[in-house]
DNA sequence: GTTATTTATATCGTTCACGATGAAAATATA
DNA sequence: TATATTTTCATCGTGAACGATATAAATAAC
């Protein structure tokens, strides 16, 4: 007999990775009509908020290690959505630029978070309670991010 | 000014995507010393429960692809954890039978799920809420899992 | 000012995810 | 029975993730 904390119906990072993972999933015909991948979406969405940020700006908001981003930019860069450039102060950072192309996005992908939202909205998640949700993953977000560097 | 649904605070898929990475990363210590992977650890839940699956009952019920578990699979073959063998009824199928060696995992691992749950559950997820964070995930999957074949 | 250390990216190797495609076996249909 | 279709698994290519390592520039220590 499976012991109950290894049944599969009590793993929270189960529900998570796969939560994550079908979520994800319906992003991809909304993002890949425009070339684009979900992280690549992720960038977007940082830069959009505050453009020309040096690659670990941008890995810190993402949670993610430089050396994830570094070659996602390098693609995205092949593509004409960005540009980067030698920081003139620190001349160890690149600065990730939009380009005309990229700052377009924005409009052309107005509808992507409306079209998510009617994905999910009606069954689980309603305005109401979505603060709540929010607030759970940002508090599991916070208890990890911290703690992950020790072994 | 960036639109208030592109903003970053307000994604719920950044949320559940983060959170899933940054919870897979606790596993990371907790199973490559036993020359595991996360997703390599989700098969062993599986098989647990129930040994000498099929591919595609094991994929089913991780929401993956075959062409994901197959790999994966093989590697673990590899390392002498599980077997898979030609259906005896259907030939197309590959059963996916744990060795003693895979059985034995279950004693060795039986530190992770409270290991883990040490991680998270002090500051965030009691055992009061998280049943309910399980039932919102839980809907959300569900909400997801059937429209994704359609493009 | 020279050396050591830290910091910012980049490169490399391995393992997922997953779309697309292929091969073989089972099932349905003619 | 012969052919068509579906099902099951495998293979291939691409793009993440991420540990480990390398390189160059900035900063600290001497």
């Amino acid at each position: 007999m499976i012991k109950e904390e290894f049944r599969l119906d009590n793993q929270l990072c189960f529900r998570l990775y796969t939560a994550s993972r079908l979520l994800t999933q319906a992003y991809h015909p909304l993002l890949s009509v425009h070339g684009l991948t979900y992280p690549q979406y992720l960038v977007l969405l940082v830069l959009w908020e505050k453009d020309a940020q040096p690659v670990n700006d941008i890995a810190k908001r993402l949670f993610l290690e430089t050396n994830t981003v570094t070659p996602l930019l390098q693609r995205m860069e092949k593509e004409g959505i960005l540009i980067r450039t030698k920081g003139k102060k620190d001349a160890r950072q690149m600065i990730v630029s939009l380009t005309e192309k990229g700052r377009d996005l924005q409009n052309i992908l107005a509808e992507v978070p409306s079209a998510i939202g009617n994905k999910v909205i009606c069954k689980s998640v309603t305005p109401e309670n979505a603060p709540e949700l929010f607030r759970k993953l940002d508090d599991i977000i916070a208890s990890l991010s911290g703690s992950t560097t020790r072994t």
